[in-house]
DNA sequence: AACGAAAATGAAACCGGTTGCATTTTAATT
DNA sequence: AATTAAAATGCAACCGGTTTCATTTTCGTT
């Protein structure tokens, strides 16, 4: 049950394994005839290319590995999906792997990625102190930082978490909140979420709003995690009038709460998203968000990947895509009682 | 720039390479003081294993390659994490190709992911007329199909599609509706979408209603698709009074449409969905549908393929999971006029 | 001290392509 | 027919681990 090799091949053929390799990646070097035959043989014999030879010789591989916190999250998803698409036209393969917002699992996962020699490395930011390491690898094959802003000689396709949320927060404020609540990401370990933390507390010293450590709540990016977190703020005596979610997902399930409390959102509390989900616009009321093209990070990533794997020697990638809101109704002015 | 390997290792530690290939693999046969001086010295190199290498020279990887349709469906990345978490953890990588429901595509890629001696491969369903070549991978590999039962030879964990589609149908019947719609998979090109149909045929003939060419819809599991498609149906002279959406997706979407076009779910319009998507029971209403349990299919594959790539002989995977209905809001039953 | 079994290690072939360089064949030109 | 450039193909070392079988070391026993 052995596989064919393309010795073989060059036996029956009466050529050269050399030849049966160029009639595999070269055949405009090879002569018509002998082409033919050595594709007719490849065929009879059921011949399957082996790629880990192939892998070991060239010392790379057409891999390129994705590293995620995880998997199942729309917006990680819709990246993976954009990568994906792009980077199997082209020929490469990719891989998957989860980080569960755990350092030292990144680092773990990191390393056994690097065993299987990718072409190419897309990380979905990186722990802080990770931070050198990541840089080091980045010396060693064509890689790029994703969803974030990263600092050279790291490239990156993403925009300033910073920035944005910023901006939500100012809106909100422009709209007559003053009791805001931030449901945010996972702060204390995820530098993407640390930096939307830095912009709340930014926020209320910017506009002389007091912080009040029970409307900021840490939670993981999940329905399940809104939830919990809604449902702690929507009893609280003085209620917050808006909530900035971290993403959408913590959005839909916040207006559930509230909902099923028996308040209305934006009547009673305003919701600002993060991400613009897919689903988003269908839910009631359409949710107010700021959109992040997850696609398309993905998709202009892989690309940049792909030039770089190709030999590009352009200077550092520096992407930052743009991040408009998106407002629909969940989100309104609160009108002095 | 040069990598190091283990030869240099060996050189360096005054030993064979066949020693430091046993240090990383079975230290316990190692003398003490060897193991430590060679675990130094491939710290001080920075020595990373090259799994081409091992790959080439062992015949396999462990590499587990998962085909899909598309990654960003919610099922689908659910059933990816249930799968990337579970072997991530046994120590092998998971990379993701998708078909975009093309059987062309579905062989090609097929093809290239054998080039890469993967040590399991794991199918979301397959394309019909792939089902011999299917068949012919799984005797080289250990092969599970997902989401679907499979004939023998192939193993499996799903469930029969057929059934449970036409458990709702009935289910609806027996709330009083006649006029049922159905939007469905693509069902021209997928198997499992063809079963569903072949349920709603069956369903309709079965209790002696009419079937109407206007009320099938074949849509493909999106948001988008499940919102062209209900607004045909939303406009019919006589509209349906219960539909059935292929996935949550195209319920959400459903849903939406008939809210913008002045109506009410479940008041005029029932909606069944499929999947039990996890943002669905938050939505208004919350939706009722049947739940598919994604990511544990993808954890049992994972198990099994698990198993079989460790060389157990059980006998074939017939794995069935449970799919119960989920009744919530969305439909309700039919009080006549 | 001698012996045998167990532990530790080495030698080298092997996995299946790749590729630079050399050589042969073919075709074009004078 | 001779010359030469171009096209086609071969040779063989190489990529970096793995593994079988043989050999050497170590160590407990009598």
């Amino acid at each position: 049950m052995r596989k064919t090799t393309i010795h073989e091949i060059a036996a029956k053929a009466g050529v050269s394994s050399a030849t049966v390799s160029r009639a595999i990646h070269s055949p405009h070097l090879l002569n018509e005839k002998t082409l033919q035959r050595i594709r007719q043989l490849m065929e009879d014999q059921d011949y399957s290319y082996n790629a880990a030879a192939a892998n070991l010789s060239k010392g790379t591989s057409s891999g390129v590995a994705v590293v995620v916190p995880r998997v199942n999250s729309p917006v990680f998803a819709d990246t993976i999906t954009g990568i994906q698409e792009y980077l199997q036209s082209c020929g490469y393969y990719v891989t998957v792997a989860s980080t569960h917002y755990d350092a030292a699992e990144e680092r773990h996962i990191l390393k056994r990625i690097m065993e299987q020699r990718p072409a190419g490395l897309l990380l979905t930011g990186y722990a802080a102190e990770n931070e050198s390491f990541v840089i080091s690898l980045a010396a060693k094959l064509p890689l790029i930082v994703m969803w974030e802003k990263a600092i050279p000689p790291l490239n990156y396709v993403g925009f300033n978490n910073y920035q944005s949320t910023l901006d939500i927060f100012t809106h909100l404020f422009s709209l007559g909140h003053r009791r805001i609540a931030a449901i945010l990401g996972p702060y204390t370990k995820v530098v993407r979420a640390k930096r939307r933390y830095q912009a709340y507390l930014d926020f209320l010293s910017g506009h002389g709003l007091p912080f009040r450590q029970e409307y900021v709540c840490e939670a993981e990016p999940t329905l399940a995690e809104g939830k919990r977190a809604m449902e702690m703020l929507v009893t609280l005596p003085e209620r917050p009038t808006a909530v900035f979610c971290n993403n959408d997902l913590q959005a839909i399930a916040a207006i559930r709460v509230i909902n099923d409390a028996g308040l209305s959102v934006p009547g009673d509390i305003s919701i600002f998203g993060f991400d613009d989900a897919a689903v988003s616009q269908y839910i009631t009321p359409p949710l107010t968000t700021l959109h992040v093209p997850s696609r398309e990070i993905g998709t202009e990533s892989a690309r940049f990947l792909h030039e770089l794997m190709r030999g590009a020697q352009s200077g550092p990638v520096a992407h930052i895509v743009d991040t408009p809101f998106i407002l629909r109704n969940s989100c309104r002015a609160l009108r002095e009682a």
